[in-house]
DNA sequence: TCAAATCTTGATACCGGTGTCATAGGGCGT
DNA sequence: ACGCCCTATGACACCGGTATCAAGATTTGA
């Protein structure tokens, strides 16, 4: 193997940011070789490939992911797209997501953005285009908007959905599915064998695909036991705390009052909590509730809230492997579990 | 004003992604005229401007940000750089920074780190300089760290820190500084006036500046009635949960147990209920309790946690537009309040 | 052994912008 | 009217990579 140890020297000595010429010169071949290597390229001889890499490496290059970005007419930015009140569930997404971007030389780029705006589809297609981005994360509930995964089918852009499993979801780009029903199913059959037969359900809202398939697995686990959600003891929130309040406050002043609480979120059952303590309620003794999402808030609150986990993390780190393989893999869908994490917040009766 | 429509009408029927080339033929002038107006560039001729700012509007063209940083020598994405375990807390900063950039074509890139990692430094020099941000803002603790804002100085990337207001952060760089005594004193206050003489304190852990100016603030408050921080009343925590719950566990089953503590942040205050329920405490009737920080646990809990609320939002919002003015202004130091939001856990004793 | 096929490499254009410097035209003073 | 200065614009190189395609080097097959 040849070397030029003087020239590299002099090089390192001038404390200059190498670029792919300095390399190209130093090895004595050609940009486009030295390109080569940096891509991996089949088509380039063992020794060269060594000579080239004992420069970079001597001389610390680095290709710059702006110039290649522009060659390549796209960038080294993946966006995380999300329109999520949630803020907890928001961190645990880019946590997982970093996570397996760490070392790959992709970026995250943070897009939040609000879908009952009349601008939101052209703000996330002005997004993506201009930032000619590598790929695009999209979390629920945005991640089930018609309009927006036609805008993504539509600009070739790679994509992961990340939603909530259902016959619905199971088609059309690269997705993560999660579980739903597992979990709430779960957590219906621990309250009815908890003994609970008067059980409330605080639902999500509307056109949520999560509330809908939370809704049905709840439904599944107390079937199993012979029962039901009953429709006077089922009250509609937005998973916002307030709205969980409102609906407890509704279910336990009711003449028939329930025993159990079944909510969409954590967020809604830490809202029922304060309408139970406001009415004197003792959790469990008087009262069992259990959530949906097992936030860090969930083991905060007191007493700890039974609730159901969803392995979100995972979900994100999942979501970056598919877009960072995605080149030309088949589409395809990653399923993951939910599970119930019992607490202190649900007894028997 | 000359135009030409019918190029005009030809180009935008193709549908293709407009450059500064195709601006330049349709406007019959160069691309560097172009580039000016861009740029604007007080050297060109209004009717000029106009001409091109016609044909920009007309055909859509937007500056690709990858050749222009190319050009420039630098990106459009500022950094945010932090090592904080409050998820709450960061999630805050980054709504106000994406606030801020709405609009200015600048990206936030998200960059956790370790800071005791032995690559902490390493990490975001490669970061910084690979990446060749438009700027960088940095949260604590780490934005106290001497390394990192040495390297900070040495890149000569315009940055913010983002700390505890102190005479020993008030210099160096552009700063956002919190006024953290403020609130803590009135804290202290808050609990002297209901009456509480034996008032336990949960420090934050050593080396953080927040920690030792919220200590600083509380101790202010009891002297204004005559009280201090009692040693034996004293006990150290390190912003955790668990270690809030450990330290008021001392506390509170020590033979002069307090009838209030004070912690250095919420989430060790919710610590706090937990170790005061599991012992049969009422809140706030047998303990008041106040925490820092207004996370929106702060709310959630039961009863509402009384806490020092500090306008993170604001302060990332102002960080980002110190960076986008940056552009050879002088360093300067933007100083926010913290103030008592006093909710329902605490009371006379 | 020699032509054909294959493997390796390089010259040059190009991605989409900006910087440098030259130049044409207009206003000014004398 | 002349030269001078200033203003507005453009030609061309450059930022740091990749693509294309041609050409030299090596291998293969008969």
């Amino acid at each position: 193997m040849t070397t030029y140890d003087d020239d590299i020297e002099a090089f390192i000595k001038s404390r200059k940011k190498a670029t792919i010429n300095d390399v190209a010169r130093l090895a004595r071949l050609s940009k486009k070789t030295v390109s080569r290597v940096i891509n991996a390229s089949p088509s380039v001889r063992a020794e060269t490939r060594d000579q080239v890499n004992a420069v970079i490496d001597r001389i610390g290059f680095r290709p710059d992911p702006q110039a290649r970005g522009l060659a390549f007419r796209r960038s080294f930015l993946i966006g995380l797209i999300y329109d999520n009140p949630n803020a907890q569930y928001v961190v645990n997404m880019q946590l997982g997501a970093l996570d397996a971007l760490r070392g790959s030389g992709t970026e995250l780029v943070l897009h939040p953005c609000d879908r009952h705006s009349d601008q939101f589809i052209k703000d996330i297609r002005d997004f993506i285009e201009l930032q000619r981005l590598a790929g695009v994360i999209v979390l629920p509930p945005i991640s089930e908007d018609k309009r927006l995964l036609g805008l993504l089918e539509d600009l070739k852009t790679p994509y992961v959905r990340v939603s909530a499993l259902h016959p619905a979801t199971t088609k059309g780009g690269h997705a993560i599915l999660s579980k739903e029903r597992i979990g709430c199913r779960a957590a219906g059959e621990h309250l009815a064998q908890l003994g609970h037969t008067r059980i409330g359900f605080i639902a999500g809202p509307d056109g949520y695909l999560s509330a809908s398939e939370r809704r049905a697995g709840f439904r599944e686990g107390l079937q199993a036991h012979g029962l039901d959600i009953e429709p006077a003891l089922e009250v509609q929130g937005d998973y916002t705390l307030e709205s969980g309040h409102a609906a407890a406050l509704r279910l336990l002043t009711s003449d028939t009052r329930p025993t159990a609480l079944f909510a969409g979120n954590d967020e809604m059952a830490i809202g029922a909590y304060k309408a139970a303590f406001g009415l004197g309620l003792r959790i469990p003794d008087d009262l069992s509730i259990c959530g949906y999402d097992d936030s860090p808030m969930a083991e905060r609150v007191y007493p700890p809230l039974t609730t159901v986990h969803l392995p979100t993390r995972d979900m994100a780190r999942a979501a970056v492997l598919t877009l960072l393989r995605s080149e030309g893999a088949p589409e395809d869908a990653l399923i993951f579990e939910s599970a119930l994490v019992v607490r202190q917040s649900t007894a028997k009766v």
